[in-house]
DNA sequence: CTGAAAGCGCTTACAG
DNA sequence: CTGAAAGCGCTTACAG
């Protein structure tokens, strides 16, 4: 086992050619002939010749890298399965492109802002996932300072500075809605994510819009933190206020699974009494009794398409918008007919 | 705003210096007097110097990353606590050390192992972590080809081929099973990770020898795979089986919840009729009723303990094994005295 | 098509 | 202590 690395010098001298001539044909550029391509690659192929990515790094003034910088708030990042799923869909097609992921979590606000400065100031990456947008995110004008490449995962509709993957959840929600009317729900809650982020806005937005164009009334909206906890919190409230609502979406399947484990503490019967629903689709909600109504998403999708367009930007080819198939209710047991 | 990237040749320039001398100056080296650090490091600061990673890393080998590669099971690691948690732990002391993290996801043993070839052919890192470790683990001898360092998490007891970090549960595995005899219980059962994972294999044999030392049966052992669902499943097998145990102990809270779901709807009390206690501490078994009794695992501890041993293995500064504080015993409500 | 050479921006011996 | 120079291993103009 020889320690000496093989370099491009080692190939050129084996086949016989400059090192320019080795470099323009194993990365499949032009100039040289498909006769000297073969045997150049033959050559590096038995000599076992793995370029070196730091010395192509600074030649070529590329890391090969993509960052996902995320705000660490513990009891979120936890149990949310967005995190895990998203790096997987990621990671698939990273690597045959000969990507990394290189992932930081700041743990407040100035933390992550610095982690964003330091990637770009080491040039540590060739560009970043934006995702978990706030409204009027600082991030925007950060990265546009920083200039680095982004792509935005769910922004909101319209206009946005950054190439954008979405996931639509307005039909799942309003067909959800129509279900609930369609079921003989009139009273409902909504117990929404965080004001600042905007994918809580958005279905708080299209939720109520749904019931507006089916002639319901809002409901009240309870606002938590995507936890568990929160959504308890939630149903406690509902539980004890004046006219406690029969039908209730929640932001996210965590806030549910409290709301669904709360509510049924409170001595309601689900989906007797009242009729849970959650949006995510994790893994959790199967298990839980009865099981949990959802509108579920695909993380793992969304990444794959953010990743494949995060390299065509670096890579400078002509990218626009994408958007994955919507979001997908799925009835379960925590959600049924309204009972009188 | 310049577009033009400050060098160290820039650096030396404008100190009156050579750039060998700029190098030693800003890296605290020797070989510069202290009226030249002085100057070079105050002429860098003014023109805004940030040294090239790219540069620094052809010229020293360095790759100021290490990595984290994962095998991805989706089911546990979306909701597996111990891999956000672990990211966080590590994040902290790697940002402040100027290190990055690189996370690979495998979706099985042989794309594991194709990412960590291909993370030593591009030196992309100059260590990993090596979690989750399996008895027998072919990265033991794959990452010593590779000539990858490494820390270990949670390796058996005893030599090991790598520097380690270790979290013992035995102290608290023992002090349940004096809680559970103190409180009358005679009838145990274990619900067991995979058995291919040491970790699974170091809870169960702590179990069984704290039972033993207690005199008591060692009882039945489930194997789940550390899902609710696993959980769910035991707790059936275990309702019908012909003497049901009063006591539990599952290696995971995950499947700890699972179980404690399952055997209420059995139809048992908890903890009046049985007692069921996980093993790591997740908030959600804060939420569920009763409260779930765990064993309190600190993941962020380990993490950042192995994050600080890795950089000193790379750095070549002296490292020995390690361990971070023990496993705590959390007493809550699925837990009690057993009643006749 | 092919090759010699400069350049990426540092670190590290090695003289002075 | 200080500086000139080689070297890390590629990519990329630029001649031929």
């Amino acid at each position: 086992m020889s320690n000496k690395r093989v370099t491009i010098v080692d190939v050129a001298a084996q086949a016989g050619v400059a090192i320019s001539s080795v470099s323009a044909a194993l990365n499949d550029r032009a100039g040289v002939s498909e006769e000297t391509r073969v045997r150049v690659k033959q050559v590096a192929s038995e000599l076992g010749f793995k370029p070196s990515l730091r010395a192509r790094s600074l030649s070529s003034k590329k890391s090969f890298a993509v960052g996902l910088v995320v705000e660490r708030i513990p009891e979120i990042l936890e149990t949310d399965p967005f995190f895990a799923s998203f790096i997987g869909g990621v990671e698939a097609v990273l690597s045959s492109c000969g990507y990394a992921l290189v992932l930081e979590m700041g743990r407040d606000k100035a933390d992550t802002e610095q982690r964003y400065r330091q990637l770009a100031a080491d040039r540590r990456v060739d560009g970043v996932f934006l995702s978990e947008i706030e409204i009027d995110d600082y991030r925007i004008d950060l990265l546009r300072e920083l200039q680095l490449p982004a792509v935005a995962l769910n922004p909101d509709e319209g206009d946005f500075p950054f190439v954008a993957v979405r996931q639509s959840g307005e039909n799942a929600i309003r067909q959800l809605v129509r279900y609930f009317v369609d079921n003989g729900h009139t009273n409902f809650v909504h117990v929404a994510g965080p004001h600042q982020y905007v994918h809580s806005r958005q279905r708080r937005t299209a939720w109520l819009a749904a019931l507006h164009e089916s002639g319901q009334d809002g409901g009240a909206v309870y606002e938590g933190d995507f936890t568990y906890e929160s959504g308890q919190r939630a149903a406690a409230a509902m539980a004890h206020s004046l006219q406690p609502a029969t039908a209730v979406f929640c932001a996210n399947d965590l806030m549910a699974l409290g709301f669904l484990a709360q509510v049924q503490d409170e001595g309601f019967a689900v989906p007797r009494d009242i009729s849970v629903a959650g949006y995510d689709g994790i893994q959790l909600g199967n298990y839980v009794r009865p099981n949990l109504t959802t509108l579920k998403t695909t993380p793992r999708a969304i990444a794959a398409e953010s990743a494949r367009l995060l390299i065509d930007l670096i890579e400078h080819r002509p990218v626009s918008d994408s958007r994955v198939s919507d979001v997908e209710l799925m009835v379960r047991g925590s959600t049924g007919r309204r009972h009188l």
